[in-house]
DNA sequence: CAATATATTCAACATATGTTGAATATACAA
DNA sequence: TTGTATATTCAACATATGTTGAATATATTG
């Protein structure tokens, strides 16, 4: 079905949908949980997206390209900063990492529900492939192209697979699962962004540098 | 409901449940196709197992029991052969992983699902805190117990986001969704675990070493 | 064998679900 | 204001779902 036109009630459907789908996922969540969360007639959303699947790819998409257009931007800028000469593996990965803690540190909570949705689709054999490919897979093509220019004397197939840990580094850290909280005794906390990102980034471009050679 | 004697059907049922679940999720699987898949009418999974939520628990906890055996099994024999001194990070990781791969690469294809199964709990807001704490999270505690000797000066929260981005690169190998296979073009494949655990380990090590000083 | 417990199927239930068409309200253009 | 498109609600549908009780088969035991 086509999308309607946008309104508050609209929004407030992908905020409802949003939310319930990152914590729930797709089949955990009905749409009159949605419609519900989102004070709002059950048979609106359909009007507004169509079917369910629909209404998930719509909320998926929301922030997809904004998303995106930020992570290849902050990705040229860094390039730039490097001048001619090829950047650190510290600087690639923090140019891709950084629109991610940027948005899960946005005022708009509604960012951090999306990134736990991104998290449960990447995790996902069944929606990993339906919705990475359109707008994300084409960054991380960038993002591993800059990689292989770092790393000029590595083996493809060891970067992809250590950015296969990275990604799922990433995943578990944006889906707030909570369990750091509970097997850190409290100590460390899954909202804690900074700690998280902070110390991803050397510990991701230490593991890329022991398996892929120290070429940079 | 209390679980009744099991028998060649009942396993079918949880062998079904298992290849559902992990590639579904809880609420992507409905008891008429976990019935189905098993060949078996759809009341035989209540008999056995009670409600739906009952045999989610059931199917976790067949192998989870047997699975930790295996790995504080390993980790003392670690431990062991690295006599009274303590023991270096890639002994450490490759104890916590090598039980996992084996599972993996077991002959009976429900290991892998099962695995997957346990990749999507350990990814999920809701079951993560219903079913890690009963069986797994005092494994995890032996291990960043091994990684605190082997690292005496590092403070615990790093360890625990070490540990953190671990489970994170875990869970996804584990959860096999295919997404290398695509983005490497097929020169990786999520089936290939010996790959998989064979980077992982000095990964991993190397961003342990990085993060929480370079003491081991 | 008979008797009894266990396992399995059959049929049905109450409820929940996604979706739709008609009815009503709201915004908007003439 | 009137007329028209858009937005929203109401009511209902067909179907799917988890679960249960009765009926039947199979195994176990005396």
């Amino acid at each position: 079905m086509k999308e309607k036109g946008i309104s508050e009630k609209s929004e407030r459907i992908l905020d409802a949908a949003e939310e319930l789908f990152a914590r729930h996922g797709y089949d955990g969540v009905t749409m009159r949980q949605i419609a519900a969360k989102a004070a709002v007639d059950v048979a609106l959303a359909s009007y507004h997206f169509g079917k369910k699947v629909d209404l998930f790819h719509a909320v998926f998409n929301r922030r997809a390209e904004l998303l995106s257009a930020s992570r290849q931007e902050v990705l040229l800028a860094s390039k730039e900063q490097a001048g001619g000469g090829t950047q650190t593996l510290e600087q690639i990965i923090e140019a891709f990492l950084l629109p991610l803690k940027l948005a899960q540190e946005s005022r708009d909570p509604g960012w951090r529900n999306y990134l736990a949705m991104v998290a449960y689709v990447m995790a996902s054999p069944v929606w990993n492939e339906v919705l990475m490919p359109n707008v994300y897979d084409k960054r991380v093509t960038e993002f591993i192209d800059a990689l292989k220019a770092a790393l000029p004397h590595a083996k493809e197939e060891d970067i992809h697979w250590c950015y296969h840990y990275m990604s799922g580094a990433l995943a578990l850290t944006l889906a707030q699962t909570g369990r750091i909280d509970r097997l850190s005794g409290g100590k460390c906390k899954s909202s804690d962004f900074d700690a998280a990102y902070n110390r991803m980034i050397p510990f991701v471009a230490a593991g890329f540098r022991k398996v892929c050679g120290v070429d940079s």
